[in-house]
DNA sequence: CTGTTAGCGCATTCAA
DNA sequence: TTGAATGCGCTAACAG
């Protein structure tokens, strides 16, 4: 690898302002009083050289690293990466900064797991993923860990939540308000706890209506699009009728609804469609599509937040982050 | 901050296996030879205690970061985040790691390139954004810097290339082919070479069947899905006949699909739409989007590739992507 | 208040 | 071949 040209150190600016570079040093990380004329002459000539301390040097002589460890699943997912802008964000400014490694897979993440422990990282917050828990149970026990998009049993105070089932009922009720009776719902990951809260939500909404969950209306997807497409046709070609889908996220009611258009049902005229997100996206589909709301960059957000109390010593605070329907195109009374 | 648990270091491996660190040193980065029983009880040591090098204290004492700075315009971008993608997996295995700084308004570019600068990365990779090329031209003379998905005049040389204007007439052609001849354009981000490109592969396309280029069916859009919505809005209200639509990107097209949708007019039956990109969701739109494919996993590794190349000291070597037509269902025949 | 000293964890001379 | 010594850039403990 090519050498850098050599950037200024503390050394530089202490020879410039006639100081030691301790004193370089407390005037920038203000630990302790300098007399005020030695502090103007450290400020004059970090701003005439533009000197940046090293973050890899102050890692090093502190002893923990301002690298906060982002292990994602899959950093190109359209819902993770809302998370993930949320995420960096809401460092900025902080002194922390993200070190972002992603694993879908199990290999794959054994090594970003090892990226982040060899990067010294002094804290993680975990997106989604479907690792075996062990491995971040153990990391917990070494470090400040917040969990997002998923949870984990034994460390369930740790893990961020949403009300899920409250959204399946939000996006359920939203469809029986509409008249809708045969309501097919798509699930997300089996045995995925958002998946289940969602499932619970819509099952709960049927109940308060005195309806009972049909089995056969209900589709195991996994939260990409593929599956939605495939759950419609499964749905169709067994013959079961329906007027309306809950689909478990956006991507999967992506996948339903281009299913639906290649049946020659019309969203929403011949069968409503709700998702699950809210994703940018879902703006633009067409029809636009009515789903539950998460707030994904505040839910980022709010993760660092409870990372930086937890540096900070301060007990582990998650809010439990609310969902909202938003109605749009993509669902329409029902007329039998 | 909390204090971590202390790693081990080299100095608890050198102890075990009854050496020195540096041959602890030698053995790990294969820098001189070792007596083989010596390196062998070394190995041992570290498997025992599961060392890992700090990645820090590496980079401090080689005076050079294997991390490599990825300045991204959105990292929640569909079309970006592929080439991160593309990035990161290519990365991994080679010691060097990213670290990714998004800044897609000015004052967050300073502040992504502090970060990167304050970790003393070794090398970079932009990807897209619309920073002032100045300050890539100075990150350029301190460091290898490799640019992807934008031109920086004054270093084309390091800028990864798409056969743009190829893949612009090829989406012409197509809808040509189909017979049509009132092809609307909605272009990207002004003055975006990429999008210049892409004009200019419509303008040449037209010219070589003898279509004059129509002003009227160019509409000016900024690669997001809202001003492809605006820009066949535009198209409709002011009254321009047209039978295909030629988006700048995939996401204008979606948003494109929209419009043409609120509007009555069918896809592909009333209007044909071509995109550019491939994003993966444009299998799942309805219907499925006819686009250029640009390989963006390819784009990002051949990025990484070429920085390897740069580190090592070998001339820079980029290769010249082709794009390549997809044809799904937003595009059929026209029939006056 | 401030300079000097001593590491942080590792790579790299330099001798031996 | 190998250990001891030195230093990377910075912080922190210790005198003064």
């Amino acid at each position: 690898m090519r050498e850098l040209k050599r950037q200024c150190t503390i050394h530089d600016i202490a020879r410039r302002a006639g100081v030691s570079p301790s004193t370089v040093s407390r005037v920038l990380n203000q630990t302790s009083p300098v007399r005020p004329e030695k502090r103007r002459s450290v400020i004059e000539a970090v701003e005439a050289l533009k000197y940046r301390p090293s973050i890899v040097a102050q890692g090093l002589a502190r002893g923990r690293s301002p690298a906060v460890g982002v292990l994602v699943q899959d950093i190109s997912s359209p819902f993770y990466s809302r998370i993930l802008l949320g995420i960096e964000g809401r460092l900025v400014g902080t002194g922390l900064y993200p070190i972002f490694a992603s694993g879908v897979e199990k290999r794959q993440t054994a090594q970003a797991l090892q990226l982040l422990n060899d990067n010294r990282v002094g804290s993680m917050i975990v997106v989604g993923g479907r690792m075996f828990d062990a491995d971040i149970i153990r990391m917990s026990a070494r470090m400040p860990v917040v969990v997002v998009g998923r949870a984990i049993a034994g460390m369930e105070e740790r893990c961020l939540r949403v009300e899920n089932i409250e959204g399946g009922c939000r996006a359920t009720r939203h469809l029986l308000d509409l008249g809708h009776r045969r309501i097919a719902h798509l699930t997300g990951v089996h045995n995925h706890p958002d998946a289940i809260d969602r499932r619970e939500g819509y099952a709960r909404a049927l109940s308060e209506r005195g309806i009972d969950v049909d089995p056969a209306l209900i589709v195991t997807g996994d939260f990409e699009e593929i599956s939605g497409l495939r759950g419609v046709e499964a749905l169709v070609s067994d013959g079961v009728g329906f007027s309306a889908i809950f689909a478990g996220n956006d991507q999967m009611a992506y996948g339903a609804q281009l299913a639906l258009h290649r049946h020659g049902l019309r969203v929403p005229q011949d069968v409503s469609l709700v998702g699950f997100d809210d994703l940018p996206h879902s703006t633009f589909t067409v029809p636009a599509l009515t789903t539950i709301r998460q707030p994904t960059i505040a839910i980022g957000a709010a993760a660092v937040d409870a990372l930086i109390g937890l540096l900070q010593g301060q007990p582990l605070c998650l809010p439990v982050f609310p969902t909202e329907l938003v109605v749009r195109d993509s669902t329409a009374p029902f007329f039998g």
